[in-house]
RNA sequence: GCGCUUGUAGCUCAGUUGGAUAGAGUGUCUGGCUACGAACCAGAAGGUCAGGGGUUCGAAUCCCUUCAAGCGCACCA
């Protein structure tokens, strides 16, 4: 019972071959295959648990009617203990009905896997890198690095308690032409501390903050880079800066509850040789040809629409080439099994190539998921925000997490699918209220503290052993039957690489709970009863606890920790 | 021009690999606190699933097409 519904479908699908099976050896259906068929959860509850559309997909084979040929098989099916019915419905569904003991034997399990519930060993141990945000870092991350930062960690969060062996990386642009672009704004911006006659390239980077890194060099090294060779002047520039800018990234998204296994610098690539090498093994595959004196790769050869150059006609690797070989990295050096990159929807034409590429290095594109997130617009009550009001600038990840709550901003960057264009509406984000999905569902968690710790006060009862037959009524079943959904739908959620899902889930259990709350007192006179509902409470307080944890939002035991 | 993503209630969005009467939240209207937290619950109203064709027992979902929005199509990254 670790995963109920899991083990419930399988049992369900057990069931209705076996009595497909015993139809055709009775001469109730005539010989034939038995065709695919979908187990899946009804969206009414009249419609049972799980419905099966065996006979309406088998009808064609069985020459019958679909509700002729589903009550053959119902006729014939032996149903386990763990459930109490099954039904013919609609134009031939088979439907299932969960009995008492799927719902006590649920709350069982999660009272004893505690903060385990939900995890599962779906993913066998496989090595998943999941790489997100990496960010220029040239200068401060932006809205859209927040909404990869909260869903590309999420991920790796499902994929781990999916059963994955998870590891988070940044990948760091620390070499190639935006670092040189870096260099010649910070030594603009030096130089122009000295002299009058310093014009700041057009295509420069023009935040305060280059400038705020030359004077603080200024500060440190005085005057005396002025005098020296150029490219001396910006390498000490970049090595001043850079670090500081890293740091700073490192510092914010850990703010954002963000902590990374590896940060993995680009440069290294370059020193280690790996990009001529994997530029050579393309060559030796046949992959490359020279052409106007670049190296070019055969894209169209892996279903590209034009071939793309890897080694410019100046001598440079292109962005691409690195990243081929960062690629390589990733599963030859590293090894891991699978790769998962979160990139803003801007970069979509930049997946078929690359995985394209990983087909030529033999490596299998397949192995390869690109998450594409659509980009976000900043609005306050309805109207598109461009700028900070603090700094007159772009919204940075920074001025985000001052204006609104830690909770609202992970929970809102992951609450939509990824593929939605979305609002982030701040306005909305700082309501305290139940305008606010976050705090509906961190309320069903102190509401379910404060029960407990007025049960602590009045009784201390022990609900260990506690009947939990008795947990029967409708709110109290579709509680438990919504809590029993958790490990699926992590399982499924991780599949899809899509922390909504988890979301939904948690407002869906708040819900639930909200529910089963208004309609069935806690704290009852009847002792058996009241017992089993503390172990029904401690079990929904452990579920969203535990989905809480995933997405790193708190589970707070009373509305007033929430105060920020 | 080609490609990717999107189009579902006034608004924000679900719809589980094609299933049963298309669902939530919010907003509007109405009702519920002398018992465990009303930051909650219950009810009403609200739909040409962007438009049009097709596939089949059955389509919001798959195919074709038109329209609309966002984003891509560099020896930039």
């Amino acid at each position: 019972m670790r995963d109920p519904v899991t083990y419930a479908k399988s049992l369900v699908r057990e069931m209705t071959s076996h009595a497909v099976g015993q139809a055709i050896a009775s001469g109730a259906l005539p010989e034939a295959e038995i065709p695919d068929y979908v187990v899946e959860i009804p969206n009414e509850t009249m419609h049972g648990d799980f419905a099966v559309n065996v006979a309406l997909v088998g009808a064609r084979v069985f020459r019958q009617s679909p509700r002729a040929v589903a009550e053959s098989v119902v006729k014939n099916m032996q149903l386990h203990p763990l459930f109490s019915d099954v039904q013919v419905a609609g134009p031939g569904f088979i439907n299932f009905f969960l009995g008492q003991s799927y719902y006590s034997e649920t709350i069982a399990e999660i009272l004893k896997s505690g903060q385990a519930y939900g995890r599962t060993d779906h993913g066998g141990g496989d090595r998943v890198m999941v790489e997100f945000v990496s960010a220029n870092p040239t200068g401060p991350m932006h809205l859209g690095n927040a909404r990869g930062g909260a869903l590309g960690d999420c991920i790796a969060a499902l994929l781990n308690a999916a059963g994955y062996s998870v590891s988070r990386e940044f990948y760091v642009n620390d070499a190639g032409n935006q670092i040189d672009k870096f260099g010649l704004s910070l030594e603009a911006r030096y130089l122009q501390l000295y002299r009058d006659d310093i014009v700041f390239p057009e295509d420069g980077y023009h935040g305060d903050d280059i400038t705020e890194h030359a004077k603080a060099f200024a500060a440190q090294y005085g005057d005396g880079y002025a005098e020296l060779p150029a490219e001396a002047r910006r390498e000490a520039l970049v090595a001043f800066a850079l670090p500081k800018n890293i740091e700073a990234m490192q510092q914010v998204l850990h703010d954002y509850r963000i902590d990374y296994d590896t940060w993995f610098f680009e440069s290294t690539l370059h020193k280690d040789g790996t990009v001529q090498k994997v530029m050579d093994l393309l060559t030796a595959r046949g992959y490359t040809y020279e052409q106007d004196g670049a190296l070019w790769y055969r894209a169209t050869d892996f279903g590209a629409e034009k071939d793309e150059v890897l080694v410019k006609s100046n001598g440079f690797f292109t962005y691409f080439a690195v990243d081929i070989a960062y690629h390589y990295n990733k599963f030859v050096r590293r090894e891991f099994d699978r790769v998962i990159n979160v990139w803003g929807a801007d970069h979509h034409g930049h997946v078929a190539r690359m995985k394209g590429a990983l087909d030529a290095l033999g490596i299998g594109g397949n192995r390869l998921d690109v998450v594409l997130m659509q980009l976000v617009n900043l609005v306050r009550d309805g109207e598109p925000v461009r700028m900070s009001k603090r700094t007159g600038k772009a919204i940075t990840l920074t001025d985000l997490l001052e204006e609104i709550p830690l909770d609202a901003a992970r929970f809102y960057f992951v609450m939509r699918e990824y593929t939605s264009h979305f609002d982030f509406d701040l306005g909305l984000a700082v309501k305290k209220d139940k305008e606010n999905p976050v705090y509906y569902v961190q309320y069903a968690h102190a509401r379910i503290c404060s029960i407990l710790r007025e049960v602590a006060a009045r009784t201390n009862e022990d609900a260990d052993d506690a009947d939990l037959f008795l947990l029967d009524t409708e709110p109290e079943r579709s509680l438990i039957r919504q809590l029993s959904l958790l490990p699926s739908e992590i399982v499924a959620a991780a599949a899809e690489c899509e922390p909504a899902r988890i979301t939904r889930n948690a407002i869906d259990v708040a819900t639930a709970f909200h529910k089963f709350y208004e309609h069935c007192r806690v704290l009852c006179d009847d002792a058996d009863l009241r017992r089993a509902r503390i172990a029904l409470c401690t079990a929904t307080r452990q579920v969203l606890g535990n989905v809480l944890a995933l997405l790193k939002v708190q589970a707070p035991e009373t509305m007033e920790q929430l105060a920020l």
